[in-house]
DNA sequence: TAACGTCATTGACTGCCGTCAACCGATCCG
DNA sequence: CGGATCGGTTGACGGCAGTCAATGACGTTA
């Protein structure tokens, strides 16, 4: 049970930062301004709830800074994490009912809300806005869809190491949390392990005996508990069993990238 | 490697029976109307590929008879199943590239394509098309979280009840599949157990001894391979872990019918 | 009718993973 | 400085599930 503690508000108008960031850029100016003028910054700690489970919200929002974790709850007190939302991502149901679960912070947190009255009118105004909402709901369908193929994986280091791969293709799109100095990947996974046994669908004493075996293995290299260095990037892919790795891959791009720093 | 055939294409238009599916009942009529005109009705047998994976399709498409799955080739060649589709859900991606994943038809099937071009056009001059279709995204992701959720669980037990669940549920909407007869609610498997445990994340020999132990602990009894009888429902959701029974949940509502009847 | 293929089921065995417990390092606080 | 707490790691052990193999039921075909 974690109790919800007070959040904080703060700042002016666009606090935000809403035209630095690359989930906006294709829009016309004019709906930018909008959506800067309607929206509202607030950060959370580490564990507060910014959605609570089965009640209705008249926000959604877009995750400015940080990580959140969806979170179910099952009858028997067990808690299980279904998904992550990291900068860029956007969250809440315009147009519809009440999530099935909470949102809550993963690590100390900054979001942005917008009023879903206001917002689903812009939505309706806006052409390029339309498109973008419909798109970032569609590459959701593709990230939970993904990730029941790395559930469904039945070994728990094919599991760790997927993970692995999926935090890099999302930190590629953005910087801070992936360093590519002197020709390594090195990852920031931000989560505590206990979280992460959680998404994994398994438990945290299996999780670390799986990032130790895959670090005994020549894969990776740990850091701390939290730092990860990805050395064997193909061996890695192969093991996850998705096969990532096309040409085009970003990632692949960024592998060859630091290769040659 | 499953080889495709050639699908059969017949009918007259509106061979779909559009008006009659209750997905686009809420549609004005006008629409329904384009829609059905530009819809185009193809039958499949099972195992033959509706879309293959990582192929750019230009159409989009729903349901209206059978089952069809959502199928990940990995790089090991093992064989991965990420969704089903049944009768009233809608696939494809319009405004986007292709998709990640194969849709197959795992039992003979039928289904209603319609040309993205034509289609997005429709979406942009009718706002109540339009919502529909965002909604029915929505529901997907849901769906596809929901099924995570159901995963992270590590019994295959578990696992298996939340199937049987999940399949009341959807055949809830609609006729056919699920029988209430005699007090009793006795549920349609359509699917082999190969597909069945690729969809858990297991194997047909586990899959098989989880469905005769909950069958022992009297939560089921199973008629034959493909159909099921629900004996306790309480039951069977407690051992599932997910809290379905609201009082407002339709299923409860469908198993009061039974014990009525 | 017999041979064959498909698919579910069952058995035996092994190995991975969940569980319980202890330990350890880091951080915070008195 | 010493104790407490949090979180990660390691060890030991038992059970659940994956694997391989064989059997049986059913439908199809020759």
């Amino acid at each position: 049970m974690i109790e919800t503690k007070p959040a904080r508000q703060d700042g002016p108008r666009d606090g935000c930062g809403l035209s630095a960031m690359p989930l906006f850029r294709a829009l016309p100016a004019t709906v930018r301004t909008e959506l800067a003028a309607m929206a509202k910054p607030i950060r959370y700690a580490r564990d507060e709830t910014v959605f609570p489970a089965h009640v209705p919200q008249d926000h959604v929002g877009c995750v400015t800074r940080g990580v959140l974790r969806l979170e179910k709850l099952l009858s028997d007190g067990q808690q299980q994490i279904i998904g992550i939302l990291v900068a860029s991502d956007m969250f809440g149901r315009m147009f519809d009912g009440p999530l099935g679960y909470a949102i809550e912070a993963a690590t100390d947190a900054e979001v942005c809300l917008f009023r879903r009255g206001p917002f689903e009118d812009l939505l309706g105004r806006s052409p390029e806005l339309e498109k973008l909402v419909i798109l970032n709901i569609l590459n959701e369908v593709d990230a939970a869809l993904e990730w029941v193929g790395v559930l469904a994986n039945r070994k728990v280091s094919a599991r760790a190491a997927s993970f692995l791969l999926m935090l890099c293709r999302r930190w590629a799109a953005q910087t801070g949390a992936l360093s590519l100095d002197h020709g390594r990947i090195e990852v920031n996974v931000p989560l505590r392990r206990h979280d992460l046994a959680l998404f994994l669908g398994t438990r945290p004493e299996t999780l670390s005996r799986a990032f130790h075996s895959l670090a005994e293995d020549g894969f990776i290299a740990m850091h701390s508990p939290y730092l990860f260095e990805i050395r064997d990037l193909d061996g890695l892919t192969r093991l996850s069993g998705q096969d990532y790795l096309s040409d085009t891959d970003p990632l692949l791009q960024l592998a060859r990238a630091a290769s040659n720093s």
